[in-house]
DNA sequence: GGCACGACATACCGACGGTACGTACCGGTG
DNA sequence: CACCGGTACGTACCGTCGGTATGTCGTGCC
């Protein structure tokens, strides 16, 4: 019986994302081993039964709280990558707002420590790919095609990249000095980036913008729940 | 030899020794948290309370594992980056032999995947510095030193290349043809560090070789046990 | 105005991490 | 050789948590 008001007269819709709020914030403060079910219900002021009814599991709430982050990373970073510019601009425009976005602690517990993990490496890769990864590819895809840089296969660049990334973000969150960090980790990752550019090219012809891969797949409706 | 040593304190390092490998085994088959104690404990022929005599928890069972992986690891490379040629030769081959040490599977798991999500993000970090992240630090001061490549922050560039390196491993174990996707990742990884060089720089005098920090701290005493 | 259905709550089970305690065995001592 | 202390386990048990089965209340519908 929950003391409060009961969550009845609202919406369904209504106890989902609460649920799903307070995955999320529990998530990133606990780490999901830590969290229990009952705790998250207990947040949403619902009971496990109510949680049980819209998720078939701990890893599904898991799974909805990944998508709901990286979706509002996504809205972020969308608008920059296709914003105006040569692709070399806003690879580097880019960046600069995923390492920004990457001080998120939501973003980097759930979305980068723990995913792999609790998802599973190939799922989480899966996921992944139509979210912050699928803009790193799509960038580094861009640069190719505009010949800004050698023609490493894209794959394989992309993915490194993204690692180094991430890396880079992990830095600055856990330093003393995250203002310091933030900008050694991004001159350095400009300075990578430099470096496998094309020798003596310092700004091509503006393309196509490319957009990120097609959304596509039952995950996807699943993680956008 | 000093003192006798007693039969039975012979045998207590070998039933330790035994919980330890079946603890990576298991960890590495089904991961962290799909794994119990008293299968480790079976698996080892003892009980449970066997376990917790030598161990103070689960943490502390992963924790020993984790160690024991990574020492491995340290013995293999250790020799690679201390051999000749200069520094940049050696950072190379230390490079590719990382990557084939990324297809173990246990190394993988344990200590990339789940060791900073069961540890602790902050601890594993403290603990890679001695180990494998060890070996990267000291190659990148070596590149430094040696004017090899420009004078980026060094802890900085050096846990990024490690970030990098981590991914290139990660994208070799999943791939469908693990040999292609080796030399793409190899050719790749080069390929950033060769944009990191120096302008003009293709082989500099050799150095004296940086050793990695010193090993020190109760931590060590622990993962070393 | 019953009635089916969705949206929860409640009660319970099994597994697992951790603890308390019992016990067999070894080495030393008188 | 009897005795004793401590180490190296084994056994029994507890609390918590993920998951399931079932009950209940409101609401739209005929």
């Amino acid at each position: 019986m929950p003391t409060a008001r009961p969550r009845r007269e609202d919406y369904s819709e209504s106890t989902r994302q609460a649920l799903v709020d307070s995955a999320v914030a529990l998530f990133t403060k606990q780490g999901y081993a830590a969290t229990s079910l009952d705790a998250i219900a207990r947040r949403a002021r619902v009971t496990k039964g109510a949680l049980y009814h819209h998720f078939s599991g701990k890893q599904a709430v898991f799974e909805a709280a990944f998508g709901a982050v990286e979706r509002a990373v996504l809205a972020k970073l969308g608008q920059v990558v296709a914003g105006p510019g040569t692709p070399w601009d806003r690879a580097v425009s880019g960046l600069q707002a995923y390492v920004q976005v990457c001080l998120e602690p939501s973003y980097q517990r759930i979305a980068i420590h723990e995913g792999p993990v609790v998802m599973g490496w190939e799922r989480w890769r899966e996921a992944e790919e139509h979210f912050s990864f699928g803009l790193v590819k799509g960038a580094v895809e861009a640069l190719v095609e505009a010949g800004e840089i050698d023609d490493l296969p894209v794959e394989v660049t992309a993915r490194i990249l993204f690692g180094a990334l991430q890396t880079g973000a992990a830095i600055i969150a856990g330093a003393d000095d995250p203002r310091k960090a933030g900008t050694d980790v991004s001159r350095t990752i400009i300075r990578v980036l430099e470096g496998m550019r094309v020798a003596g090219h310092d700004g091509g012809a503006p393309t196509g913008n490319a957009q990120p891969a097609q959304p596509a797949a039952s995950l996807l409706r699943k993680l956008r729940g």
